[in-house]
DNA sequence: CTCATCTTTCAGTATATTTTGAAAATTCGG
DNA sequence: CCGAATTTTCAAAATATACTGAAAGATGAG
């Protein structure tokens, strides 16, 4: 297979990819593109590339910058901005851990600790199932959650080395 | 807070939660549904308590099925078939994580195998960062992958219990 | 076998999300 | 500053996804 066609498969697939993880379809194709791209890219570069319009363009990559995964790089003698992002896949992993923790999974645990409280006999099966429910789904949670905060501190890879060896 | 407010805020909240994770809202509502529910349910309980049409709620239950997330009840002297969602969180997550696995992992990575065989000329750069990305994002799937199958087989929770001391 | 009950299907409709493109805002070299 | 180049915004359009409800299909008690 050629760079060209390979390239092509790689963005349409991660692109697809992504939208059963909640990310829409051009952001993930954008990613893919940067991270498969050895220089950084200008707007048009990417609207060209992908077939995309200029809003849609400017508005993922924005999306992927606020999320940590692509950065803006300023190169001398260039008026344009360009973007390049990171591409130690370790990182990436690391960041988007790192920011649906804090948006999904630490917002969800709140409401979970608050739903514990709920007030009713604890005879009532229809109490004692929801509070048994909820309780244990907050346990499992919370403990995700202490096991995501060690693996993004880990400056090592926590994935790739320990569990390796710990679990074989 | 009372039960009902409770429960509504669950099963709201849990529904919102699903669609970052591509699930869709009522998929994920029911599930909530049936996960504080001491007893099976109809298909008519359910789309009362949701306010959601028959073919919606028929819909839905079945995906929950194919997940391995929900069973068909058979109570004796009923006509109607009852549903019940597993309770064990740990079993829940085990079994998402499988699906998830089977139907997004191991294409990706079969993909990704392909890819690294690109034709071309290590030398040129864009050559050499398309195989370096795709073959880093290649070796941490694979290292998932094995993760993920160990802890699927796991009997115990590793998550809950391993991991803890492990890290700590 | 019959028929009332229950389940499934699916075309049409509604809703939600994504994309476009042109206009407004901003930036910076000269 | 000026004005061309570049970036950003956002209302409208396009697309994708989810939901409804009625009709068809299946089931099983009698």
């Amino acid at each position: 297979m050629k760079l060209t066609e390979a390239k092509q498969q790689f963005i349409s697939n991660w692109g697809a990819f992504g939208t059963h993880w909640g990310i829409n379809r051009t952001m993930a194709q954008i990613h893919a593109l940067l991270l498969v791209s050895p220089d950084p890219m200008t707007q048009d570069d990417i609207m060209e590339e992908l077939n995309i319009s200029r809003g849609n363009t400017n508005m993922n990559i924005r999306e992927l910058i606020n999320w940590g995964l692509v950065d803006r790089v300023l190169l001398s003698g260039e008026r344009k901005e360009f973007f390049t992002a990171e591409k130690d896949i370790w990182k990436v992993v690391t960041q988007i851990v790192k920011e649906r923790k804090k948006r999904e999974l630490e917002p969800m645990l709140q409401l979970l600790d608050k739903l514990e409280n709920v007030e009713g006999d604890k005879k009532d099966k229809h109490v004692k199932t929801f509070v048994d429910t909820v309780s244990s789904i907050r346990k499992l949670g919370r403990q995700a959650d202490k096991t995501l905060d060690r693996m993004i501190r880990a400056e090592e890879s926590w994935f790739v080395s320990s569990l390796i060896k710990i679990f074989k």
